[in-house]
Formats: C-alpha cells, sequence, structure tokens
DNA sequence: ACAAAAGTGTTCCGCATACACCCATGC
DNA sequence: GCATGGGTGTATGCGGAACACTTTTGT
C-alpha cells in the first residue's frame, strides 16, 4: 500500500469520502404524500436530542448501490417488488457540517468522517393493508411531506428532489402512480393524487374522461361502503393489458 | 483518528470507496451527436495500448460534486457558460473489474484503488469557429456517438445513459437544443438534430410549422451560400423572449 | 436541363380546457 | 330534507400526423 495513501488518511485531509444510500420511501394515504423517516437521537453537548432522518446507510465494500438501497428498504418493510430508482446524488461537503450530525454519525459507525456523498433513491410504495414494518424497534413512522420538520443532514432537500423526480417520472408515465395507489381505488382518489403531486386543482369531468381513455384502468363492481354520500366506484390498474399496450417500455420495472 | 479506520485500510477492505465525476460532453456537428473523448495510454502486461475514455477525475477532499465536473470541463475547453447537469451515479463494484483499468488507473493516482464511484454529468458544448481545446496535450477528441468503440470502465454505458438523457432533457423543455446548435442555425440542422436524438425521421412541413410556433425562434435575414441548391435561412434563438414566456422555469440554467 | 435540398398548406383527429347540474347516501 | 361528495356532456382550440409539389441554386 501506498505510503502516499496512509499519508493522506493520517492527515485527515483523505480524499477518500464515504459512500452512502438515502432512500426517499413515498407512500399515499389517498390523501397526501408521506415519506417513511427513522428516528434518530443522539447528544449535543450535554442534552439529548432526538430527531427524524431518512433511511439509508454506508455503502458495504463490495456492494452495488442498487443492492444497497434495495436492502435498506426491504429490511424495513415487507414487500413484493418495489418500484425503486436511483435519482441523484448529493455530494456538497456541506452536507454533513452539522455538528450534530457529524457526532451522530460517528457514534453510530464507529469511524471518522470526513464526508459523505450519498447516493438519492425513490422507493414508491402502497400503503395499504398488507404493508408492514418489519420491526417496531427502527421507529419508522410515515409523515406527511408537507409536514415534515427539519431533518438530519441534507434529507429535506433529498426529499424535494424526490418528489420532483415523481413528478418527472409521472409526467412521462402516469401509469407510475398505480405503484402508489391500493389495489382498488376511486377516481377521487386518483384524481387526489395529481392534483398533490402537481399541485394544482384538476377539474373532475376532464379527470373521468382522462381516465377512461386508459384502457388498462378497468372499472370494478365495486363501491365504497357506509359513506354520507353517494357510493365511489373502484378502480382497478390492469397491467396485463397495459404490457400489452405500452409493450416492453415503462417505468414501474423494479430493480 | 480510530484504529478501526487505519485497520480496514491497511487490510484493504476498505469500506471507503473513491468517488470521482465522469463528464459526458456531447456536441453536434449539424449532422451527428459527437462525444468528448481523451486518449489514455496504458500498459496490459508486456504491450502498451491505447484506447479512449471520458474526461474524469477523482473528486477533491473538500469540493463539491458540481465544482469538480465544471473544472474538468472548463480545464478541456474555452467556454462561458456551458449546460452541465447531474445525471446518474454509476457504482457496481464490477465497474473497476478489467485489469487493464485498474492498472491504468492506479498508475494514473499513485493509489491503490479498490472500488470507484463515478457521478455522471452531461455537458452540452455548440461545437463551432469559437470552440477551442485548451491544450493540444490533452488529446481531446470529438468521436460521432454512434461510432464510438469499447472505452475504459464502463464509459460507454454512461455515454448511452447521457443519450437518454438529453433526449429527456429536450422532451420536457425543446430549448434545451439551442444549447448544441450554433448561434445561427438552419431548420434542417435543427430537424437533423431531432432526428439523430430520437432516432426517426420527422415531417419536414410538420417541423417548420413547429419551428414557427416557436415566438422565440427568429428568423434572420442571412441565408446559405455556395451550396448546390437553394439556400437555407438562418434562424436563431432569442433567450430574453424565452425567458419572458418561461418565466423562470428552465433546464438552461447553468451550475 | 438536371440534380439536390429548401420551403410551403390543408385535412383530420385526439387531447386539453372550460363550464353546471343531477345523483346517491347517511344523518 | 339537507349536506356531502360522486358522477356526467358539450363546445372550442391547439397541436400532432399524414401527405405532394414548387422554388432556388450550382454544375
Amino acid at each position: 500500500m501506498s505510503s502516499n495513501l496512509i499519508h493522506m488518511i493520517l492527515s485527515e485531509k483523505t480524499i477518500y469520502p464515504h459512500v452512502s444510500v438515502d432512500c426517499v420511501v413515498l407512500g399515499f394515504d389517498g390523501m397526501h404524500f408521506k415519506v417513511l423517516l427513522l428516528k434518530r437521537t443522539g447528544m449535543e453537548g450535554e442534552t439529548r436530542f432526538s430527531d427524524l432522518k431518512l433511511p439509508g446507510r454506508l455503502i458495504y465494500s463490495n456492494e452495488d448501490l442498487d443492492e444497497a438501497a434495495q436492502s435498506v428498504v426491504v429490511e424495513l418493510i415487507h414487500s413484493t417488488t418495489i418500484f425503486l430508482h436511483q435519482f441523484r446524488s448529493f455530494g456538497s461537503p456541506g452536507r454533513t457540517s452539522n455538528p450534530r450530525d457529524l457526532h451522530w454519525l460517528e457514534n453510530a459507525v464507529k469511524l471518522k468522517i470526513g464526508r459523505i456523498i450519498t447516493v438519492g433513491y425513490l422507493a414508491l410504495i402502497r400503503i395499504d393493508d398488507k404493508l408492514r414494518f418489519k420491526s417496531d424497534t427502527l421507529q419508522a413512522t410515515w409523515v406527511p411531506v408537507r409536514e415534515v420538520g427539519k431533518l438530519a443532514f441534507d434529507h429535506n432537500v433529498i426529499i424535494q428532489e424526490a418528489m420532483h423526480e415523481v413528478s418527472r417520472y409521472v409526467t412521462m408515465d402516469p401509469s407510475v402512480v398505480f405503484n402508489l395507489l391500493p389495489k382498488r381505488f376511486t377516481a377521487s382518489q386518483m384524481r387526489t393524487l395529481f392534483e398533490e403531486l402537481f399541485d394544482q386543482a384538476m377539474d373532475v369531468r376532464n379527470f373521468h374522461k382522462k381516465m377512461s381513455r386508459m384502457n388498462y384502468l378497468v372499472a370494478t363492481d365495486e363501491f365504497e361502503h357506509g359513506v354520507a354520500h353517494r357510493a365511489a366506484r373502484f378502480y382497478r390498474f390492469d397491467k396485463k393489458i397495459y404490457l400489452k399496450s405500452h409493450g416492453g417500455f415503462n417505468l414501474n420495472s423494479s430493480l
């Protein structure tokens, strides 16, 4: 091993940044987008603090980035296949400048940390009855995206970028939204999702027309129960029909 | 400094990957997309080899990714402001598996290298009379994207991803193409660019109509000279008009 | 005159937009 | 019966797609 290398490390002017993955796990509860965050506690001087962070970790020495991201999500959630895509990396040296973050991190990984470059991943999750967290001890919570407070590191920025990325995905391929909607969903759930995502109201009639143009969107014979107004019809996404008309090219394939 | 850290480094099972930026510098010569590549020579066993690679380098210890990418491009090209955007990171452990690449790299940076995670940047350049490379010794060459041979590392993959990214940018905001076209350009140059980018022929009349709908695209009184057919009119992109009608939101801002 | 590329108009269709009222249900 | 949200049709305009001939210039 080059003495040059050891010298650089010992001088703590290392050019070896750490690399992590952070996963923005997004869900939609029928009303709002929610992001999955983990509780973090640590010491800041004499006082103990507690705040929230994105799920993520340093990558292992011989691990692919996609694998690392996948494992981060899989360790949190029981799931089949997940929409999971890298969307961008964050490498500002200032992103670990908060002493609170740095101390917490060095305590967590038992390593001296200079800087961390993180690769952002976007996961889209169906929040439904089947969804279970793998462990309560992980302290995972869904937080409405609009109500997220100050997070660790630059995780607020990462979430904002992830939301932009979702809208780009949906613009290119609207069927991406079916990763977020329940198996059976009403027209207004779907419309609300679009309204939240693009932050603009949509005309109800025009939205119904848009839906009826999607031949892969099939109306079921099921309706809501027990609501204090006319019951809404449930729709479902038919993947087979979709794949026939969009042969091969779609963004829904998981990693 | 933690002895843990030193131990990991000495054992060469370090979890400290190197991080680099690689820049896919794309131009359009009026006929084809071209990518800027650098000559690389090295030894493979007893024999000397020579091939091509993307411009890029390891990041410095306290350097932002965007800055690193910017400096890579600026060191190659005299330029004003450049369209330069991060598009994705490449972190497969296998990407440095070719012994030729590994040996070349370790010789170049005088460091023992385990793996490298690289952040891909896309730069769009106007190939015109003003374009000059800063130094001949850098051995930079424009290679038509369709004719690029086997490159170092996974640079072929990176270029393919970059091309996809360009078409996504242009789809979202067609004015991105004016980063590639000369200051004065003909309708057929612009059309050829779209045809190359989306790999499909476009109807000439419909394309002219599309152009005339872009109010920020102004017809000049200049025409081609000395061509063996009717001379084509030159057009130019009027950025002021563009910014008025697309207030603030555009992808053309440089970093 | 001929070769080679530039430039021009019309029709058709799908999709976005704008807009107002009746329907089913629980309380 | 009333409050609440679900669901429906029409008219207008823009932009994409298809399609053939005339114009200009150099040789």
